[in-house]
DNA sequence: CGTGTACTTGAGCGTACTCAAACATAGTGG
DNA sequence: CCACTATGTTTGAGTACGCTCAAGTACACG
């Protein structure tokens, strides 16, 4: 019985950054959870809640958000399909942010705490490997802090559409050139820390440049090299690559 | 022979938010590594490099910053006694980001990955903890881009005091309303994305207003509520008391 | 007593914000 | 087939927060 191509493709990311035998692989694509449909602009989890279970998504964008009092949103990271959502809450039930679709149609498998668990506990690799996928979260988030707190709004702006083309085209939907962006601009807004009008001014003086085509769903890059170099991006930090894991 | 007292405390840190058997919690004090100290403004890691090391901190200050291409620099984390910096370096050696003394006077002990690793291979409990470490850490980052985000120079400074006053409070190191810090306002204004000149100018505002006393080192919340409510602090995401771990 | 480091203050400017409205586009029901 | 509605995008005008450049002050240290 073959698994879901959301594992898979879980699985896949899995290895690129950790040594996993297939008997350890096979352990993880046995897990199974409940599939669900997730309306836009309802929390999967919400700020506060104790979680019992991690979010895969199947296919659509969902993101994590933190909220000020006022109601303001600051989106803090942004998952694409084959990402386990809040794999952080494993060891941290009780989760501090929301977990929203980004997309008019999210499709996520609703993976329970106690199987994860009881896999990372049978399998020493897999709790590392998991770990090691928080930390290349952490990674992300931290060069996070760094675009919005650094850089000014063209270079936020182009350095996240390289970001998120870059994990686009090494899950395999899509290039780097030319993806499927689910996010609507007051959303990209929400995640640069800036508000729906300037996003809006930011991305067509982009285009008006030649440098970024946003249209509805798709987005196009006619210059990859150039628009990085607006954004000053170095895709190190996605840690995407294993030239440098440790082996031992 | 007692162990090192930095090592204590992070155990101590560690079993908050842990369950940790007297065993485990031996194993995790017999690690030793190199006391060493860290002049000002020289990295402790850089970015791109592979480290063999984590550090805890003993005395002073460290900070962990991303750079821009332009020599920009943002502080994405602060660290304080009994922290391991760049525990994550344990899973992905390559680190993305540098490591910083943010105070005259850093001491550290830097601790070898080798017997670290040996000890989360021998007591998963102690992997678990220190995953569950990481992952705190990271709700921390998630605040931090919210933070830089979504709030004002003036929000923004009040939350970073409440936050880093009330994990001195929970290290022993002084109350939330009266502790020292070792960082200079150009570090404080690296670490809120903002200039150092602005920076200045809004502790000043909150001194006028009677929120916050910065004197040097010292550092006096004469009514913290009051510097909480201008933040919007709230300090759940710091995932420092254990009523909502998992126990099982 | 000179030098370096950190802090303070001033003046002018620009990026990004706010409020507000017009314009697309797609879906829905009469 | 055409209002009608909802959602998202685009544009304009005025404002302000935080930046830049620049100078001056306080204090520690050799």
């Amino acid at each position: 019985m073959p698994s879901h191509p959301a594992f898979e493709l879980f699985v896949r990311k899995l290895c690129e950054r950790s040594r996993l035998t297939d008997d350890e692989r096979r352990a993880i694509l046995a897990i199974d959870g409940q599939e669900v449909e997730i309306p836009p602009h309802r929390d999967i989890v919400r700020p506060g809640e104790v979680t019992e279970f991690s979010c895969l998504v199947v296919s659509g964008m969902a993101a994590r958000f933190g909220q000020l009092p006022d109601g303001t949103r600051q989106i803090t990271a942004v998952y694409i399909p084959g990402d386990m959502c809040d794999l952080y809450s494993l060891m941290l039930p009780k989760v501090e942010w929301a977990l929203q679709a980004l997309s008019s149609r999210l499709t996520i498998i609703k993976v329970p705490h106690r199987p994860l668990l009881e896999l990372v506990r049978a399998y020493p690799a897999v709790a590392e490997a998991f770990w090691r996928d928080c930390v290349a979260d952490a990674s992300i988030l931290s060069q996070w802090v760094v675009n919005v707190g650094r850089r000014d709004a063209r270079m936020r702006t182009a350095h996240l559409f390289c970001e998120i083309g870059l994990r686009m085209e090494k899950a395999g939907l899509g290039s780097r050139t030319a993806f499927q962006l689910s996010a609507i601009q007051s959303q990209l807004a929400d995640a640069l820390g800036m508000t729906p009008v300037h996003m809006n001014r930011v991305i067509r003086a982009l285009r008006q440049d030649n440098l970024l085509l946003v249209q509805g769903r798709d987005v196009q890059v006619p210059d990859w090299d150039a628009l990085a170099a607006v954004g000053g991006f170095d895709g190190a930090y996605l840690e995407l690559d294993d030239r440098w894991r440790r082996v031992e």
